[in-house]
DNA sequence: ACGCCTTTGTGAACCAATGCACAAAGTCGT
DNA sequence: ACGACTTTGTGCATTGGTTCACAAAGGCGT
């Protein structure tokens, strides 16, 4: 509760000095998450053991991420709640508000528009474009759809530094280039495409598809070791009859064979 | 083109002796794409230098991922594309097809079921569900929205092994329960909630809110150098005055400070 | 038929991340 | 005031992943 016998006024006892390791800066937010949650249902202590398990990981390696950022606990307690959100927020740049623009308000950029929980932790959707003028100038949500011409103009004057693309593959690499050339340095993109940017500047993908077929490597990995134990000497017909589902055309085995319907995502 | 010297026969050089790390896994699906629009293009072959720019990763570390799939190169020529393609596919359990269930048609579950991307590489839509009655009977693309009531049935009938979560998380335990309870072991999860399963199901998630988190923090800590390299007198000041926007609650430092809006996001 | 030149496949050094296990710290009950 | 008990913070060994750099392979031009 009070803070007991810290150094007193906001120590950050580790200020700016050690960069966080990525795995641990990509494991912050979901600790944030649960706390969230228990600040919510009034918890106000909580120890490593407890969190570790609220987050899914190892309480070491909970204990490893928090230490990054200073030493908050307390020795035979835990750590008190509310001003370990406030440290995490701090690390992860959250005390501040991140203005993002979304471009690209078809199927996915609508949904990301009316989405919740974007502007709970600080974010805010500055402007949300499209290209098609039978969109721009309707309203998702809050937030009216203008027209892409405007990204430079937008994003200079409410100083966006986060862009979200959510186009097709086709328009991807060339809406990266302009938001990047406009300052922004932030990227998440939704589109199917690997984007080319210059060194320093950040991209995260998200992508569906490539989550289906690593969920599709492993289901496949485990029904195959399931009907079979790999014995040594079955090569090729350990890969056929693997999983539940019918295989369509049987794998024929020569160079000519394009097994994937390679057509490019929209 | 012909294949070569190779032993003939789909040899599979490297059956399914070894496990596939799990970083190149991640990567194979990337790989994978590039292929497709290169062979799409007419592309015959194809070098590991090439493959790698396409794909924006170091060409050492991609020749290391493809020789866990075999020996599939040609020595002073590269790759061919179309039989890579196929060696792909297979690792991955793409050469079979995937019936995919989808809980949640809100608003990113449309978004989902109209996505095209999601049926050209071997994934099938076999049900799409929602627990909202004024929802059912509709009709999302090509798919119908049935009742959730119709879940383990529906799985059972299809032998889906991935499903996809796209409801609010707060049913997202629950859903995802019924789901293992069904039979599957391979889910998606979109709810911004940490799904607690059994050993042997994997989970992964897709996550807007963490992916920007994690954006912040690398926009944040690159305008910090570039406003002050981080000199080693600065306490508090660092983080304050750090970003481009302003900063809403100026950070007030006692533990009772609850400095995120902790709304737990619908 | 042969040697040059390109490109693969991988050994080995490096770096990052994980998880165990425990001493030091600090609380709480008596 | 003190000792038992809880829980943190971290040193260390281990595992997993990346990158360099090069020998072996093999096509292709002459
Ligand atoms: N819908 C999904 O579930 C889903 C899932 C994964 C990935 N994706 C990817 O996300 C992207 C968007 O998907 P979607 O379903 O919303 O597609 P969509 O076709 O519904 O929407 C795309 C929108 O982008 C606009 N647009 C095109 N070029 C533009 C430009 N240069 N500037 C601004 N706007 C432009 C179009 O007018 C359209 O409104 C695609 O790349 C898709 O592959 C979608
Ligand atoms: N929309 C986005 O861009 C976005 C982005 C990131 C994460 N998310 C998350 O994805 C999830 C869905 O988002 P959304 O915007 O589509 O929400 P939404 O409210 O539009 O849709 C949720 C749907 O799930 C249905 N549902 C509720 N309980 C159910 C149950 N037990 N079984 C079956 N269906 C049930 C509801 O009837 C509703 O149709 C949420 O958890 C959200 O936090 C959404």
């Amino acid at each position: 509760m009070s803070r007991g016998s810290l150094p007193q006024f906001d120590p950050g006892d580790r200020p700016a000095g050690e960069r966080l390791p990525e795995a641990t800066v990509s494991r912050l937010p979901v600790y944030l998450r649960v706390l969230a949650g228990m600040a919510e249902r009034g918890v106000v202590t909580v120890s490593s053991d407890q969190l570790a398990a609220g987050a899914g990981v190892n309480s070491a390696k909970l204990r490893k991420d928090l230490s990054h950022l200073g030493s908050y606990g307390i020795r035979g307690v835990g750590y008190d709640v509310d001003y370990l959100i406030y440290q995490v927020s701090r690390a992860l740049g959250l005390t501040q508000d991140w203005p993002v623009v979304i471009v690209g308000a078809g199927n996915l950029g609508r949904a990301l528009a009316n989405y919740g929980g974007f502007v709970t932790r600080g974010f805010r959707i500055a402007a949300l474009l499209d290209s098609d003028p039978a969109i721009v100038g309707s309203r998702i949500g809050r937030v009216a759809v203008r027209h892409s011409d405007e990204l430079e103009d937008l994003i200079v004057r409410h100083k966006v530094a986060i862009g979200v693309i959510a186009t097709p593959g086709g328009a991807a690499q060339a809406v990266c280039d302009r938001l990047v050339a406009a300052g922004v340095t932030s990227i998440l993109n939704f589109a199917p495409v690997v984007l080319n940017v210059a060194e320093g500047v950040d991209v995260r993908k998200v992508d569906l598809s490539i989550e289906l077929q690593i969920l599709a490597f492993h289901a496949q990995r485990r029904s195959a070791e399931r009907n079979g134990p790999p014995s040594e000497d079955e090569l090729r017909t350990v890969s056929e009859g693997a999983g539940l589902p019918s295989v369509p055309g049987g794998a024929s085995r020569l160079s000519t064979a394009a097994a994937v319907p390679s057509a490019a995502e929209a």
